[in-house]
RNA sequence: GCCCGAGUGGUGGAAUUGGUAGACACGCAGGACUUAAAAUCCUGUGGCCUUUGGGCCGUGCGGGUUCAAGUCCCGCCUCGGGUACCA
C-alpha cells in the first residue's frame, strides 16, 4: 500500500470526529492533566507557520500524557478583540465582527487540518458577548474592590466605606494615591463628588491622566505600534504625548505577590528574571524638597539616600506637574520648548536618547540638610512614571547624572570613597562616606540606616519600597474591544454596571472612525451613550489583554451562564499544568493574568495563587521584513533608496514596512522595488498616493528601471510586519505529520528561526520509510515471530530516547531518535509485529494520523491515541563492553574497548601498558591518569 | 539605553550539562537502477597539510580557570525578543 497521506488523514480525521475523540470531561478516576495554548489574534492574514510550533509540541504533549493516563483537558480559542480588524474596517468598510468571524473560521479550519487534540466543544473566542459578559464583570469586580495592606489582599469598597464612616481613613493601610487624612466625621461632610474622587484612589479599577499618542492630523490615538521614529506609521504625520482621562488597573498593589510567587512556578528562569525585572523592587527612602520662593515640595525617591550630600541640582520629568508652576517667566520658553521636544517622542525613544538633553527650569531647591540652593532641571532620562517623576542629582554617583552635569557645567562634590574596593564600581553599594556632614566616616549601608533615621526624625522622608511596575493602563479609544461596564451619573461620578445588567454589549456602528479630540469611536452614538435621568455611558474599551487574562479559567466551563466557570469545575482543573506560548508575552499578559488570577483568588474565587504551574516559551518562527525609507518633516512624500541611509542621517527618515511580495530578491541584501513593486506597493498603501521615489540614479514616477533598495531584517512573522507564511501549502504538499515533525525537527522550541522549508524532504523520506516497514510490494506484511535481542535493544533505545526527550520539550531529539531507529530496523529488514506495535504508540503523539492508520491496519479495534505509551525496559540495553577514548593532555588519541565491569585501577593499568600509548608520552613522564567510568580516560604527560 | 535570549560545517541543528565536537537531516559530489529524467538505493562530505601511517587547526572575538572548555569566569562584537496601546 503506497503512503498516501491525504487519505489518511481523511479517514482518521472523520474516525475521531464521529467518536469525539478528544472531548474531554470531569474523571475523578484519573488524574487531571491541562494543557493550554496561548491562543492565538484571529489574524486577517490566517495562521502562519510559527502559530503551529507552539501547538505541535502541546499537542505532542497532550497526546503523550493520554497515553499516559491523565485526563487531558486541551482547549483552543480566540484572542478575539484587538487593532488590527478595526484598522481593517477603517480602510475597508467591513465590520471588525464580521471580518474577525471569518478570521475564527479560517484558523480553525487551519488548525482542523494539522491533527490536533483539542476539545473543539470548548472553544471560546473574547468577543463573544457570553465570554465577554465575565471579562466585565471581573472588572467591576476589580472597581469594587481595594487593597488591603493589613490582610494582604483585596477587599470589598463597601468594607471600606464602612470603616471611613466609623473612624475615617487615618487607620487604613491600602495601596493609594490618597494622601490627605479625614475623620469619620469629614467623611459624612464630604459630597458625592468628593467621596467618588476618595474611592477613585484606593479602587483596584480607578480613572486617572495618563499620556496618549495623539495624532493631530489622523484625529486619532495610536497605539506605539503604529508609531513608528516618532511619526504616524500610516502617513508619517507628527505624533504627540497628549493627557487624557482613562482606567487603570492597580496592578502595583499586587507587585510584592507577583514577585514573591515566582519562586513557587516551573518557568524558565530567563522568563522569572523578565518578570522580576519588570516588577523592578528597589529598595530606598523618599525625600522631600523645599523650592525656594513655593509653598510646594517636590517629592524624590532614591535608592541612594546615602549620597543625599552629593545633590548638586534636581530633574524633574519634563510632564511633572510642578515644572509649570516653577518655572519663572525668565525661563518660560526654553522651557515649553523643550517638553515640545520630549513631547514628541515616545517613551523608547526617550530611554535609548544618547544625546544628553534638558533644559534649566530657573528655579532652586533648598537642600534639605546644607540648606544651600540647588538648581532644578527638567530632561528626558527622568520618566514620569517612574518613582515620583523627579530625582535628587547626584553626578558623583551615578553615571546619568554625572553625564547630565558635565554636559551642563553642574557641580560635583564627592561623597563616597571607593579607595578601599578598587574592583566596585560607580553603582556597588560599598564605600566611606566623605564631604557628608552627619555621616562622614560611615560605611554605605551604615549610612543608609542613619540617613533614613535622619529623615523620619525630620519628618523629610521616609525608608520606602518602590517598584518599577507601574499601573496597566486599561483604557483605549478605539472601538473592538469589551465596552466598560460603567456609567456616570449627571454629576460625571462613575457607578458600575450590575451582573443583570451584563453582557454590556459593543453596539452595532458601521463607523468606526474616532471621535471628537480623539475619543472613541462609540462616543459618536449618542442614542448608546445617552441615559435617562442625566446619566452616559463610558465610551473607551478594554485593551485586548483584558480577555486573555482570564480565559483559562473559562475553558474549564465555557458554557456556563451562571458564573465565569463553576466550582465544581474549578475545583476539579484547578489551574494550567503546563502553558506552552511566545516569550514575547512575558511581560503583559503573563503579569495581568497573575495579576487577576490572584485578584480571584483573594475573592475565593479560585483555589490556587498561580494560574499557571509550568510555563515553556516556544521560540518565534521569524520572518523577512522589507523596509523602506521616508523623509520625515516633507509635505512631500518622498522616499529614498536604502543605499542614501547611513548613520549620520538615519533619524531624519521613517522606515515604512513593504509587503515582501512586491520586493525583488526580499530577504537578500540586494532586496529593491521596481516600478511594478512601487505600482502595487502605492495601490495597497493610496496613502501616499503621489508620492516620490528617489535612487542615486533615477527618480519615480519618470524613470522606467528605477531600483530603490529595500532594508531587509530578519523578524516577527506578523501581519503588521507584512511577511506571513501559512501552513497550507506544506500541508498539501506534504501532509500534517510530516508538516508536524518537520516543524519539531527545526530545532529546540525555545529557540528562534526564519521560517525555511529547506530539509522538509528528510522528515518526508522518514515518514515514508517508516511507513515502508510494514509493506513488501504495496502489502501489508508482519511477521509474527520474536525479535531478535538486537531488534529489541533498537527499539528500546528509541523509546528511552522519547520517552526523556518529550518530559524534557526536547522535540527536535525526539523526532531524530525516531529516524534514527527506523534507519536501523531497515537495515535489518525488520518487519516483526512485537516491535513495529510499540513504535507506532511511540510515533503516535508526532505523526497521528500516519500511527492511528498503522495501528487499524495491524488489527487494532479502537484509535492509537486511547492506547498506552510504551514502556522503556532497562534489561534489553544491557552493555558488556564500553568502548573508551584515550587522550593524551586532553586530546583524544585512539579508542580501546574495556568490559563493562572495569574498575578505574584496572583500566588505568590496562591503559598504560596499551602500545599504541607509548608513541605519546615516550620521553616524556605520566603526572597522573584520569579515569571517568563510561567516559573517557586522559593521560597527563610532561 | 535597559532587561532577556542566541551565535557550532555550505544550511537546520546534536553533544548524557566540564569528558570522543559535528548525532540526525538538508545540500553538494561520486556511483547503482533508467534510453533519459524523476523517484529510490549505496558511498563520501568541517578546514588545512600529508610520505596515506597520520598530523595540525577548529564551536562569534579577546583573555582566564582546569588533567580536560561549545559548556564555567571576565571583557567585547553581531543578531533576535521585550521595553508598559501589536497580540
Amino acid at each position: 500500500m503506497k503512503y498516501d497521506f491525504k487519505s489518511i488523514e481523511e479517514k482518521s480525521q472523520s474516525l475521531w470526529d464521529k467518536i469525539d475523540l478528544y472531548k474531554v470531561n470531569r474523571d475523578q478516576n484519573k488524574p487531571k492533566y491541562y494543557v493550554l495554548d496561548m491562543f492565538p489574534y484571529p489574524s486577517g492574514a490566517g495562521l502562519h507557520v510559527g502559530h503551529p510550533l507552539g501547538y505541535i509540541a502541546s499537542d505532542i504533549f497532550s497526546r503523550y500524557k493520554r497515553m499516559k493516563g491523565f485526563n487531558v483537558l486541551h482547549p483552543m480559542g480566540y484572542d478575539a478583540f484587538g487593532l488590527p480588524a478595526e484598522e481593517y474596517a477603517l480602510a475597508t468598510g467591513i465590520h471588525p465582527a464580521v471580518s474577525t468571524a471569518e478570521n475564527m473560521k479560517r484558523y480553525k479550519t487551519q488548525l482542523s487540518s494539522l491533527g490536533f487534540s483539542f476539545d473543539w466543544s470548548r472553544e471560546l473566542a473574547t468577543c463573544d458577548p457570553k465570554y465577554y459578559k465575565w471579562t466585565q464583570w471581573i472588572f467591576t469586580q476589580l472597581f469594587d474592590h481595594y487593597y488591603n495592606l493589613k490582610t494582604d489582599k483585596a477587599e470589598s469598597i463597601s468594607s471600606l466605606i464602612q470603616i471611613f464612616n466609623s473612624e475615617g481613613n487615618a487607620h487604613i493601610e491600602a495601596a493609594t494615591e490618597q494622601e490627605t487624612v479625614f475623620t469619620a466625621e469629614e467623611w459624612q461632610a464630604m459630597s458625592a463628588k468628593q467621596r467618588s474622587d476618595i474611592l477613585m484612589n484606593y479602587r483596584l479599577a480607578y480613572q486617572k491622566i495618563g499620556y496618549v499618542n495623539w495624532c493631530e492630523e489622523l484625529g486619532t490615538v495610536l497605539a506605539n505600534d503604529q508609531v513608528k521614529d516618532g511619526v504616524s506609521e500610516r502617513g508619517g504625520y507628527p505624533v504627540v504625548q497628549k493627557p487624557m482621562t482613562q482606567w487603570y488597573l492597580r496592578i502595583t498593589a499586587y507587585a510584592e505577590r507577583l514577585l514573591n510567587g515566582l519562586d513557587n512556578i516551573d518557568w524558565s528562569d530567563s522568563l522569572k528574571t523578565i518578570q522580576r525585572n519588570w516588577i523592578g523592587r528597589s529598595e530606598g527612602a523618599s525625600v522631600f524638597f523645599d523650592i525656594k520662593g513655593h509653598d510646594d515640595q517636590i517629592e524624590i525617591f532614591t535608592t541612594r539616600p546615602d549620597t543625599i550630600f552629593g545633590a548638586t541640582y534636581m530633574v524633574l520629568a519634563p510632564e511633572h506637574d510642578l515644572v509649570k508652576a516653577i518655572t519663572p517667566e525668565s525661563h518660560k520658553a526654553e522651557v515649553e520648548k523643550y517638553v515640545a521636544y520630549v513631547q514628541s517622542k515616545s517613551e523608547i525613544e526617550r530611554m535609548a536618547e544618547k544625546k544628553i538633553t534638558g533644559a534649566f527650569t530657573g528655579a532652586y531647591a533648598v537642600h534639605p540638610f546644607t540648606v544651600e540652593h540647588i538648581p532644578i532641571w527638567i530632561g528626558e532620562y527622568v520618566l514620569k512614571d517612574y518613582g515620583t517623576g523627579a530625582i535628587m542629582a547626584v553626578p558623583s554617583d551615578d553615571e546619568r547624572d554625572n553625564a547630565f552635569a558635565q554636559k551642563f557645567g553642574l557641580s560635583i562634590i564627592d561623597v563616597v570613597d571607593k579607595t578601599e574596593y578598587p574592583e566596585a564600581g560607580m553603582h556597588d553599594k560599598v564605600g566611606k562616606m566623605i564631604n557628608s556632614s552627619i555621616l562622614n566616616g560611615l560605611e554605605v549601608k551604615d549610612a543608609i540606616e542613619k540617613i533614613c533615621k535622619e529623615l523620619e526624625s525630620r519628618g523629610i522622608g521616609k525608608k520606602e519600597v518602590n517598584y518599577k511596575l507601574r499601573d496597566a493602563g486599561f483604557s483605549r479609544q478605539r472601538y473592538w474591544g469589551e465596552p466598560f461596564p460603567i456609567i456616570y451619573n449627571s454629576e460625571g461620578l462613575a457607578e458600575a454596571l450590575p451582573l443583570e445588567s451584563l453582557p454590556l454589549e459593543l453596539p452595532a456602528t458601521d463607523d468606526f472612525k474616532p471621535g471628537k479630540g480623539g475619543r472613541s469611536p462609540l462616543s459618536r452614538l449618542e442614542n448608546w451613550v445617552k441615559l435617562p435621568d442625566g446619566y452616559y455611558r463610558e465610551t473607551d474599551i478594554m485593551p485586548a489583554v483584558a480577555g486573555s487574562s482570564w480565559y483559562y479559567l473559562r475553558y474549564m466551563d465555557p458554557h456556563n451562564e451562571e458564573a465565569f466557570a463553576s466550582k465544581e469545575n474549578i475545583d476539579y482543573w484547578q489551574d494550567v499544568d503546563l502553558y506552552v506560548g511566545g516569550s514575547e508575552h512575558a511581560v503583559a499578559h503573563l503579569m495581568y493574568a497573575r495579576f487577576w488570577h490572584k485578584f480571584l483568588y483573594d475573592n475565593n474565587l479560585v483555589p490556587t495563587e498561580e494560574p499557571f504551574k509550568k510555563l515553556v516559551n516556544q521560540g518565534m518562527i521569524q520572518g523577512v521584513i522589507e523596509f523602506i525609507f521616508l523623509e520625515k518633516n516633507n509635505a512631500q512624500k518622498t522616499f529614498v533608496s536604502a543605499e542614501l541611509i547611513n548613520e549620520e542621517n538615519e533619524d531624519q527618515y521613517a522606515r515604512i514596512p513593504v509587503h515582501i511580495d512586491f520586493v525583488s530578491d526580499y530577504g537578500s541584501t540586494d532586496s529593491y522595488l521596481n516600478n511594478e513593486g512601487i505600482e502595487a506597493f502605492l495601490t495597497w498603501r493610496p496613502e501616499f498616493k503621489g508620492a516620490i521615489f528617489k535612487s542615486p540614479t533615477a527618480v519615480y514616477p519618470g524613470n522606467n528601471d528605477i531600483q530603490i533598495m529595500t532594508l531587509s531584517e530578519v523578524g516577527k512573522m506578523s501581519k503588521s510586519k507584512f511577511n506571513v507564511v501559512n501552513p497550507e501549502s506544506v500541508v498539501d504538499n506534504y501532509g500534517a505529520d510530516t508538516f508536524r515533525m518537520y516543524e519539531m525537527f527545526l530545532g529546540p522550541i525555545e529557540q528562534s528561526k526564519p521560517w525555511d522549508t529547506k530539509g522538509i524532504e528528510g522528515v518526508s523520506k522518514f515518514i515514508r520509510k517508516f511507513w515502508g516497514l510494514f509493506f513488501e510490494d504495496d502489502k501489508l506484511m508482519v511477521s509474527d515471530e520474536a525479535p531478535t535481542k538486537e531488534e529489541m535493544k533498537i527499539l528500546h533505545q528509541a523509546i528511552k530516547k522519547v520517552t526523556e526527550d518529550i518530559e524534557k520539550f526536547s522535540f527536535n531529539t525526539a523526532v531524530s531518535a525516531l529516524m534514527i531507529c527506523v534507519n536501523e530496523l531497515r537495515k535489518l529488514n525488520c518487519n516483526k509485529r512485537d516491535v513495529l506495535l510499540p513504535l507506532v504508540q511511540l510515533i503516535a503523539p508526532f505523526a497521528p494520523y500516519t500511527s492511528d492508520e498503522l495501528w487499524s491496519q495491524l488489527g487494532q479495534a479502537d484509535s492509537i491515541h486511547v492506547s498506552d505509551f510504551p514502556e522503556f525496559n532497562a534489561e534489553y540495553m544491557v552493555e558488556d563492553s564500553f568502548e573508551y577514548p584515550i587522550c593524551v593532555n586532553g586530546k583524544k588519541r585512539f579508542l580501546r574497548s574495556f568490559p563493562a565491569d572495569f574498575g578505574k585501577e584496572e583500566i588505568e593499568a590496562e591503559v598504560l601498558s596499551l602500545e599504541e600509548l607509548t608513541k605519546w608520552i615516550e620521553g616524556k613522564n605520566v603526572i597522573k591518569t584520569i579515569v571517568v567510568p563510561k567516559r573517557m580516560v586522559n593521560v597527563v604527560v610532561k
